[in-house]
RNA sequence: GCCGCCUUAGCUCAGUGGUAGAGCAACGGUUUCGUAAACCGUAGGUCUCGAGUUCAAAUCUCGAAGGCGGCUCCA
């Protein structure tokens, strides 16, 4: 048997221990630095400032903050607390209600004491059963059951910290810093409810959110990052520069103002353009629909709680002689109410199913932009990204079913066009598998499943497996971006279904004569324009490029002696075909320069009688800076250069 | 929907039980001005809504609506 030695003593051996060493890692698995291990070991140092450290430090912070919760608020019961993307959170079970924001601060000031007294961070093995009777005893049921659940035979670890008399345990597979006293860079965030392992059936837990750096200055500036993230939350940008507004008289219902109109329509145009080119048909397509057709689909049933129901006089009348209908107005409104589209699939079955169709049809793509409504709960609905109205760069492809991987890959390569024009570059893409509620068998689901799977790999795109998360109908791939504040969101999706063709008993005539059943596929591209419209507005800050800037230059007179030439310089530029204003206010230039770029126009047109004479304007470009006097037709040459859609495929 | 917080002028926000304020925006006037805020004035509020406590409520209590941060759910 070799002997035992801890990292800590190995990697001074080897002249490896710096002081931001906070743990190492044997194997690809991160340890603590301070517990013994095999002396022969390979072990390499984790820095406070490399990922892996950092996960260390908010592991431990979290840890910390557990301890001073519990010192403050006996009867608190711990839960979890792991380290998340920018920080940590612990979930608690405390008797008597949330945590203030006041309370934040205590909890800080006491783990600045934890701190301060720089113990040591002890790791001891333990069994199962000594581990629950242990907790048990202290009467940590939700720690009890989460060593229940640890599998048998695998070794339990306990982590303490703290003075002898005082210290503090939690069951954790580790690491941990070496001792409290590295965690001097802390802040909580925020307090929040959560529910006991993620399940809204289950009591709910009040979660704290915080994070940790190495270091004051690196807290500091992570401070600051957030700081400014949020000044491009689009909901503020959307208010500051009049793109959309909010009214409580419809509720998570955007009204798009006329510059947010303008991206608006820019957008829908530039899919149409790409549609024209990728072999798309645009339909138009009905807003409410007798219930049948959502029963055929399925929607009624498995998307009840999402779906806006409109109910008409008639649907209570009496005809005079004729008995009441003896049902409640709930049934009556369930049965024969018609219903708001939440998806447009199902008109579009209606219209493949309405002729004969042949296999020379098809694939069929079928496109719209038809306006959904999705009854969304309260909590969930969010500025531009979650809405209850919306439309979507919808379309539905039916096709013959060894036709559907030639078709995901050629969907794919579209979408990535769209996205790389839009300069989006972090994309996440996820495979939802069938979810619990579904429609259609289990044979039907592992053909689509496949299929997807098949249709990324031939793409050569790595994804994520979301399992159960899939759509009732049929599996879906998600492309996912994040918005400012690092929350992610789905766009784009292409989702096979193999159940509404069978439901709408569509066919095809193949080359054999006889009827084929066809396979469609859901896709769409920007996702809802709406979410596009969010994500993209916090990506570019507000700064749309010229091509879709609802006005491209702002015409800035020195004074009202130059009212006149400004006038002419927007007609010249508008016969253009470009979207020019003139501010021809009492304002001085340095005030109309500051109005103009807060509406982030992309190009700013100083004219005086200098400009006058020489039919020039002086250019300052938002993103550019200050370019010079130029001729009024250069310049609209260049910004008629400017003013084309990012690409169209050739 | 669940947990917590918030809601005062178009916007951003002061105002801790004695009857409402600022800056910006708007409107009127003066200024004729050269690259990120000229000056003076005017108007604008059932303090989100509804109940209650109190001699008195923006302020305290309860309820509702809307919003914010999460959870759950989703494009």
């Amino acid at each position: 048997m070799s002997s035992r030695l801890t990292p800590r003593e190995i990697l001074k051996e080897k002249g490896l221990l710096a002081d931001d060493v906070v743990a190492v890692t044997i194997g690809g698995k991160t340890v603590d630095l301070h517990t013994p291990v095999d002396a022969t070991a390979e072990v390499t140092p984790v820095k406070a400032t490399d990922p892996r450290g950092l996960e260390v430090i908010r592991h431990s912070t979290a840890h910390v903050m557990a301890d001073a919760v519990q010192r403050l608020f006996p009867g608190t019961k711990v839960t979890i607390g792991p380290a998340i993307e920018d920080g940590f959170y612990y979930d608690f079970d405390k008797p008597g209600g949330a945590f203030t924001e006041e309370d934040l601060a205590t909890i800080e000031k006491t783990m600045a004491e934890i701190v301060a007294k720089a113990t040591p961070f002890r790791r001891e093995a333990t069994t199962r059963a000594k581990a629950i009777e242990d907790f048990g005893k202290m009467g940590e049921t939700f720690k009890v059951q989460i060593i229940e659940a640890i599998p048998e035979g695998e070794e339990i670890s306990l982590y303490k910290h703290g003075a002898a008399g005082e210290e503090w345990v939690d069951v954790c597979e580790g690491p941990h810093v070496p001792h409290t006293g590295l965690l001097a860079a802390v802040k909580l965030t925020s307090v929040a409810g959560a529910y006991w392992r993620g399940d809204e059936r289950n009591p709910m837990l009040q979660r704290i959110y915080g994070t940790a750096f190495p270091s004051k200055k690196a807290l500091d500036e992570h401070l600051k990052l957030i700081e400014e993230a949020k000044a491009r939350d689009h909901r503020k940008l959307g208010k500051e520069i009049e793109l959309f507004h909010f009214d409580a008289v419809a509720p998570a219902m955007p009204f798009f103002l006329p510059r947010g109109a303008y991206v608006y329509n820019e957008l829908v145009g530039y899919i149409r353009g790409l549609y024209q080119e990728f072999g798309y048909e645009e339909v138009i397509t009905p807003q409410a629909f007798d219930p049948r057709l959502f029963r055929t689909s399925g929607h009624l049933g498995n998307y009840n709680e999402n779906m806006y129901r409109l109910w008409t006089e008639d649907l209570f009348e009496v005809e005079p002689g004729q008995k009441p209908d003896p049902r409640g107005p709930r049934e009556v409104l369930q049965d024969a109410s018609f219903a708001l589209k939440p998806m447009n699939c199902p008109s579009h079955c209606v219209i493949f199913g309405s002729k004969k169709r042949s296999y020379r049809d098809l694939p069929w793509r079928v496109a719209d932009f038809g306006r959904l409504h999705r009854y969304e709960r309260g909590g969930v609905v969010h500025g531009l990204s979650r809405v209850r109205s919306f439309c979507q760069d919808d379309a539905h492809i039916f096709c013959a079913a060894e036709s559907v991987s030639v078709e995901i890959e050629s969907f794919i390569k579209l979408l990535y066009l769209v996205y790389h024009a839009f300069k989006f570059e972090d994309i996440g893409i996820r495979l939802a598998t069938r979810p619990e509620k579904r429609i259609g068998g289990d044979d039907l689901w592992d053909f689509a499943e496949k299929a997807l799977a098949q249709g990324l790999e031939r793409a050569g795109l790595a994804y994520e497996l979301a399992p159960g998360e899939g759509a009732f109908y049929g599996p879906k791939v998600e492309f996912h971006v994040k918005d400012a504040l690092k929350r992610s969101w789905q766009l784009g999706t292409i989702q096979y279904d193999p159940n509404l063709p069978e439901r709408f008993d569509l066919t095809y005539v193949g080359e054999d004569g006889k009827e084929h059943r066809p396979v469609m596929l859901h896709r769409a591209i920007l996702g809802s324009l709406e979410r596009f419209f969010s994500v993209y507005l916090e990506h570019c800050g507000g700064n749309f490029p010229a091509w879709i800037a609802p006005r491209q230059a702002m015409v800035l007179t020195v004074s009202d002696k130059s009212d006149e030439y400004a006038r002419k310089v927007v007609a010249r530029l508008k016969a253009k075909g470009l979207r020019v204003e003139a501010d021809t206010s009492a304002d001085k230039l340095g005030a109309k320069i500051r109005n103009a770029r807060m509406t982030r126009v992309p190009y700013m047109l100083v004219v005086g009688p200098k400009e006058a004479e020489t039919e020039s304007v002086g250019v300052r470009s938002r993103d550019a800076g200050e370019l010079g006097a130029m001729h009024v037709d250069a310049f609209a040459e260049r910004l008629l250069g400017e003013s084309r859609p990012p690409r169209s495929a050739s």
